[in-house]
DNA sequence: CAATCAGTCTAATGATCGTTAGAATGTTTG
DNA sequence: CAAACATTCTAACGATCATTAGACTGATTG
């Protein structure tokens, strides 16, 4: 076998990764597996797409080894099969970010949006946090949040927010995250909280994003 | 405009970089730029495919914004539109290494040819480098020398090797590098010399790996 | 200014991909 | 063990992609 022909068949083997992550949906999906394991159902609610669809996308991700699967009851259960792939998707979005107008455009338009945090940097953050001077809240499903969530902060999924308000304190500043900047959940959050008299602000940063930057996360098992 | 249209756009700029990275031809491109500008000749004659070909492979990585060209008289000099370019090909590169079988295959039969170095650590290398305890030699053509190499690295590219035999010691041991673990430039070169009585082995690490592990590089300008 | 040269654009080929519907598999539940 | 259910596999459609050859563009050179 010559130089040429290994070459070619190495190449080939990371452009498999690459064909992985060149789809919208694959990579919605990696996404979401990032913040927890999730079964076919789940995914194909959250992208409101066929289960059929979502489970030939996950088909070439498992082919990519991407993810893996693991059977539980009559629920297949899939997972990323790594924090690299988590860390894959984050540097992707950042190139992305980094080099494509139309999308450094959109996130502005999203940034504009009712109070985007910016500015502060994470350990300030954490440090605000720690002291209780910030609330920080977690607004995706439950068991996101208790798979890994960012060190202080408390679960109040999306779908609990309205009925859950008293839970919150008026007199200091709460700041919601999600998924990561792609994700929706913690602007309609600020959204609704602000709307209520609450101050309120997001945080574009996710897992993955946290996870990345090196910081240190908190699961349910070590709550 | 609605939440998931703007999601659904969102991961669709993020597909398109996904996309200019799943071709194994693409993937050499942003290799061989991550080394240095080059005209589409030049490109062209590396992975040996036709100048069209070429062309339109860089088209497509023009449009995903990965790299920019420049008219220099005649020629199009296409160069890397930025360091986390380089990064991501390491990002993917390192999860694919990581995950896929084969690839891991293929890699550890090249890792068992002549004289590979693995245990090393980055910094000991480099100590080793600095205090004269071995002759690191920079295998790959003077310009890519040139735009950047590692410290206390000379250039003796690999087209020159068997001619300037002289300028290396046989008291002392050889490390040779090229342009990262896929390329085979120093695979041939410690061949070469062990065949010729040297002590020499081959480093997996190029350019973009030694930056992406945070490890300082010179150039020309520098020297 | 005509000839040359590097590179891109256009058109056409077959191969691969995304999507959908229908059949098949394997597990749980009565 | 039969019915219900989650998921995957198979087949088929059109859309997109890789590749090639031929026409075209823009700069350089005589």
């Amino acid at each position: 076998m010559d130089n040429r022909t290994v070459k070619h068949l190495l190449y080939e083997q990371v452009a498999r990764i690459g064909r992985a992550v060149s789809s919208p949906k694959r990579l919605e999906l990696l996404e979401l597996l990032a913040q927890s394991d999730k079964t076919v159902e789940e995914l194909a609610g959250e992208l409101s797409v066929d289960v059929k669809l979502t489970s030939a996308h996950l088909k070439a991700l498992r082919e990519a080894r991407l993810v893996t699967v693991r059977r539980q009851g009559k629920y297949m259960v899939y997972r990323l099969s790594g924090e690299d792939v988590a860390a894959l998707w984050v540097a992707l979005r950042e190139v992305a970010e980094e080099h494509l107008l139309e999308l450094q455009l959109q996130l502005d338009r999203m940034a504009r949006d009712p109070g985007a945090l910016a500015s502060v940097t994470r350990k300030a953050l954490l440090k605000q946090a720690r002291r209780g001077e910030i609330v920080m809240i977690d607004v995706r499903p439950e068991a996101e949040f208790e798979t890994a969530h960012l060190p202080f902060a408390r679960s109040m999924p999306l779908a609990e927010l309205k009925r859950r308000l008293a839970e919150l304190p008026k007199s200091r500043q709460i700041v919601a995250y999600c998924r990561g900047p792609f994700c929706m959940l913690a602007g309609e959050a600020v959204k609704i909280l602000q709307g209520r008299g609450f101050r309120a602000r997001k945080l574009a940063d996710g897992i993955s994003e946290w996870r990345a930057a090196g910081m240190r996360l908190e699961s349910a098992a070590t709550d």
